[in-house]
RNA sequence: GGGGCCGUAGUUCAGAUGGUUAGAACGCCGGCCUGUCACGCCGGAGGUCGCGGGUUCGACCCCCGUCGGCCCCGCCA
């Protein structure tokens, strides 16, 4: 019989146990030698004395690091002034008097739970040993925690957890799909769910009105160290339901979960924001709102500007904009300036006019001298400045300024160490536009997807002008992270058709990429709607990591490489041949 | 598709302006050690300097190409 690390205590002093697990960390004194054997539940001190039992004294000698052992002996009370305040189990230990190597292991590529980071590529070759340190195993449990608190609260409200298929219709919009090629059906291919947006929909219609599924979703589209090829979804759809009664399960959702895992008392409703003044605040639709620096709309006070640069920006129908680094002017030298004007222009800048914010209150240096007195009060009074601080400017379109001064916004945040530690911000950004002019296809798309519902208050202007008609959708946003989204759903197909028609979809594109849905609509639909979160992502950053690579058991490489399996990898001829496909080039 | 940083021992790194034997720490191997817990001490082995070309009397170092890693832009409805 087998007892686990932690379930030894002070209390068993004296009783004999069975160990077993991996020798973490191996000492030698001699006539006396330590083993820290660590199992899944945690670490104990073994002790081997050469008087205890010359037989098993003799086998510890040849254990290494990472061997696999099986330990019988005593719980002892550790001697006075050499307890280990760092373990749990600090205050025992186990006399040994058995020992059995289990398993030998070679001599590992890389040390566990080292300081060092070991590069990356090495430990995701390695994966299992890189999963048996402490920092990635905790990830791993709190990620199973977290499936399960989800699962247990959605299951207390009612839903049913439905799978839906991975072997799927490939939609073209939205992302490249993974291709599956059908050796039953030549010449057609599946494609692996972007997300199970119409199947949860269609079981909407088919009468289940509450539906989640914690679900693996596939996008071939370029890695960053938020996106993996495949990613998990936590994925819910409603019937009956406006957009108020999503947003509120999802806030006492993550209230449920900060609670129990994290031991955090959310403020319940979250913050809400419109799209507009996410982009005009903080230039951009996912703000990080855990710091300042805040975008000052300064159009209003320079239309009449001596300075050329920013009068004609009014004019060409643009914007001047503006925020404040507090303190600055101190901080920031010409050099660092001058690096900024450079970054500014890699986000699309034209360029970066600045002014620091003298001691006396004046405006001083770089384009101070072209802004009056009244303009400097106002710019004062608009982007809150003090003295010691400095301004930057960006006068551009909008849509840029807003961008620039955005990025520029985080860049400075990070570099200067502005974002406070072990804070959650959790915000609503609502009000997106319905659609968007995609100046690559030259014609309207949508901004979330065709099924989104437009906002009722818009169903006037929607033939009129589409463009200015907002949606019914929801984004939610955690410290500058987009973490889930969603929308109420078009429920008659009439309006779907005027969606189809405004995005310029043909009746007989919409029946062969949706016709499915379509059909499924116009069988008496109920109105519906529905939200789904990144739970990587959340992951991520509820754990305090930069990547979704460190809460994922095996995940890939920025070229979607997994060294550890050498997936993906050619296959054979045969194989090729039976899928009725060929390979237009072989230089793999 | 593009930009930035990087690739030297098993691992993490150091190697001024090109110069003959490429170093350190940890790990590994051998020895000593009865209270350590990143044990300590003594000794030792270990390198195609990512790969391929080029320049040079001579290349880890310079040039070109290529492969790979990380971050970012584009892309991700």
């Amino acid at each position: 019989m087998r007892t686990l690390c932690e379930n030894v205590k002070d209390s068993d002093i004296g009783k004999e146990f069975t160990l077993k697990g991996w020798v973490m960390r191996y000492r030698d004194h001699g006539g006396l030698i330590f083993i820290d054997l660590r199992d899944c539940s945690g670490i104990m001190q073994v002790v081997f004395d050469e008087n205890l039992d010359k037989e098993s004294f003799k086998t510890a000698k040849k254990i290494k690091n990472e061997y696999v052992v099986s330990i019988t002996g005593t719980v002892g009370k550790r001697p006075e002034g050499t307890e280990n305040a760092e373990l749990k189990t600090g205050t025992i230990e186990i006399s040994a008097m058995r020992i059995q190597i289990i398993n030998a292991s070679e001599t590992l590529p890389f040390q566990i739970d080292e300081e060092a980071d070991v590069n990356e590529f090495t430990r995701l070759k390695y994966r299992y040993l890189d999963l048996r340190s402490k920092r990635l195993k905790d990830n791993l449990i709190f990620r199973s925690k977290f499936n399960h608190a989800v699962r247990r609260f959605l299951d207390d409200e009612g839903f049913l957890d439905i799978e839906t298929p991975f072997l799927t219709k490939s939609t073209p919009e939205g992302s490249r799909d993974f291709l599956v090629p059908s050796r039953l059906n030549r010449g057609h291919f599946f494609a692996l769910p972007q997300s199970p947006q119409l199947f949860k929909q269609i079981l909407m219609v088919g009468g289940f009105e509450k539906y989640y599924q914690i679900v693996r979703c596939f996008r071939d589209e370029d890695l960053r160290a938020d996106r993996q090829p495949e990613f998990t979804q936590l994925d819910i759809e409603m019937s009956f339901v406006e957009m108020k009664d999503i947003m509120s399960l999802t806030e006492e959702l993550f209230k449920t979960i900060f609670k129990s895992l994290l031991g955090i008392e959310l403020d319940l409703p979250f913050k809400i924001m419109d799209y507009d003044d996410a982009m005009n605040i903080y230039g951009s639709d996912k703000p990080d709102t855990r710091f300042g620096l805040l975008i000052a709309s300064l159009s209003n006070i320079f239309c009449n500007s001596s300075m050329n640069l920013f009068k004609n920006a009014i004019s060409n129908g643009g914007a001047i904009k503006a925020i404040c680094f507090q303190g600055g002017s101190n901080i920031l030298s010409r050099k660092d300036i001058d690096e900024l004007l450079s970054i500014a222009k890699d986000f699309g800048a034209k360029g970066l006019a600045w002014t620091k914010v003298a001691d006396n209150g004046a405006l001083e240096g770089g384009i101070s001298k072209f802004i009056s007195e009244n303009e400097k009060i106002s710019v004062i009074e608009k982007t809150g400045a003090k003295n010691g601080d400095i301004i930057f400017y960006q006068a551009d379109e909008k849509k840029t300024a807003n961008m620039v001064l955005g990025r520029l916004r985080l860049y400075l945040a990070k570099k200067y160490k502005l974002i406070p530690k072990n804070r959650f911000e959790l915000l609503w950004v609502v009000d997106f536009p319905l659609f968007e002019y995609s100046e690559e296809e030259k014609k309207t798309v949508s901004v979330h997807h065709p099924f989104t519902a437009p906002a009722e208050k818009d169903l006037e202007i929607l033939e009129l002008n589409p463009l200015s008609a907002k949606s019914d959708s929801y984004d939610l946003v955690l410290n500058g992270e987009e973490i889930g989204g969603g929308s109420i759903r078009i429920h008659n197909p009439k309006l779907q058709g005027k969606i189809f028609d405004i995005l310029a979809i043909s009746r007989e594109e919409a029946r062969l990429k949706f016709g499915f849905l379509l059909d499924a609509l116009s069988f008496g639909a109920p109105p519906h709607g529905g939200i789904a979160f990144g739970i990587d992502r959340i992951l991520m950053l509820l754990r305090n990591e930069n990547s979704i690579r460190d809460v994922i058991a095996f995940p890939k490489t920025q070229k979607a490489y997994c060294p550890l399996s050498d997936a993906p990898s050619a296959v054979k001829d045969k194989q090729i041949k039976e899928l009725g496909i060929r390979l237009s080039d072989t230089r793999i």
